[in-house]
DNA sequence: GGTAATTAGTGTAAAAAATGCACTAACTAA
DNA sequence: TTAGTTAGTGCATTTTTTACACTAATTACC
């Protein structure tokens, strides 16, 4: 191996940040358009490079302030990419934060090298600069999972709502449909959601009730320990006798 | 922001792997003794610099190889490490890679800057050099969560083992004891184990059965979407209405 | 004012999975 | 022969999951 390290620092990273929001029953990622070499001019993910002085993690909190103005966001990793030719400019490694945000409670601010800050539906999005699309996918796939385990839903709706909103949210995520009366059986059954005594209004047909997220409660459940999972089989699961043949 | 990418490109890559085994009832991490600045001296991660012009993944392979003779080990990407001070040489970002073996195939070969490569009992390890402690931490947090929900148990063992092993394993893992009858009508249900019709040889009391693990059929589930999910709840589970106190 | 359209909201029975628990079987060592 | 050790097995109860269809409340339109 080397001796001499000097070769070894010649190398940067960025950060990429996957922000999700839910919007008119869409699962929306919010872009920037690049005002920068390279893939100036495309659609990508908030990113940008992590500065030699800063930690990474606080690095993606920047990145993401810069360029969309987002701020206080909660970030979390996911995903370190590392090909050789992923980047025109040298070797850069980049990793992905992902974050669920209600995008009513927030305004976007493109600045920097971002020409704009625009959420995207995440269906039928076209090709994204350097290996996002990589990216985007691999963030899908965590929130897939995370939704399985946390009643991360809470994240994307507005703080009140009903239970077809958070139902329809579940669906988009998973991409498949759920049986309405288990589905809110299994939620109520875990004591999150706090009747706001109020219905929907201005809608053509019987208004729903509204609820809201007990976060204390969820700080506490977390606390100690308790499995959040939802199994919601929407198709029917074979067993493992008819996977045998 | 900068318009000088120079400045970005003064940066390194590390990977560092975490190779699990198991043996003689305690889990074991393949450690090196090592021989380079800094840290010399001291027991840590196998783990070097990734080069330029590699990608990440085989940077993670390469490494293992030239630090301890693993080769042919399916490595899996963790987390990446990237605080400022990390590194005493500079900005050095670090990814994580685990991997889960059976010890009695592989010859451990320490060369290039390992002194020594051995197993060392996970449990009651002294502190390893750079921040390897939260690293090693974070690996076993992931094989915990990995434990429950794919039969990787039987990537550690040899490949004829006794149900007892088997559990034993299971239990070092999770950190608590399981149901012996309950584990072995889980385990059996799921169809992955061939009885090879042999018993176990100089033992001072009823030999058990010999079982070795059907990959065929694992692959075939995996394929079709199976979810293997091992739910044994050791300590009695509290029920929401309980925690609502 | 009545009716059509639309979504909200609710319960139960059957099947499957998880849980808790204690004795007999097979072998070796002394 | 016996004591010691680990292997191996079943069942009843509880909990969780699943499948499924009608009534309630509101607005829009005639």
């Amino acid at each position: 191996m080397a001796t001499n390290f000097d070769n070894y620092f010649k190398s940067a990273f960025t950060v990429d940040n996957v922000i999700f929001g839910f919007d008119e029953g869409d699962l929306k990622v919010l872009l920037i358009k690049r005002g920068e070499e390279p893939h100036i001019g495309e659609w990508a993910l908030p990113g940008y490079f992590v500065k030699t002085e800063e930690d990474l993690d606080a690095a993606a909190k920047r990145v993401l302030s810069e360029l969309t103005g987002l701020t206080n966001v909660y970030l979390e990793q996911v995903h370190a990419f590392g090909s050789v030719n992923r980047h025109a400019f040298g070797r850069v490694i980049t990793v992905s934060y992902f974050s669920l945000i209600k995008i009513d409670n927030y305004i976007i601010q493109p600045s920097s090298i971002a020409l704009q800050a625009q959420w995207h539906t995440v269906n039928g999005l076209q090709h994204l600069a350097f290996d996002h699309d990589t990216i985007l996918e691999s963030c899908l796939q965590r929130l897939k999972w995370l939704v399985k385990t946390r009643p991360v839903g809470f994240e994307l709706l507005p703080p009140k709502f009903t239970l077809t909103e958070l139902q329809h949210l579940y669906e988009a995520i998973l991409r498949s449909p759920l049986d309405k009366r288990n589905f809110r059986k299994k939620i109520l059954s875990m004591n999150l959601l706090v009747d706001c005594d109020e219905t929907q209004e201005g809608v053509a047909h019987r208004p729903a009730k509204l609820y809201k997220f007990d976060r204390k409660r969820y700080n506490k459940l977390v606390e100690q320990g308790f499995n959040f999972e939802l199994k919601e089989t929407p198709i029917k699961k074979k067993t493992t006798a008819e996977l045998s043949s």
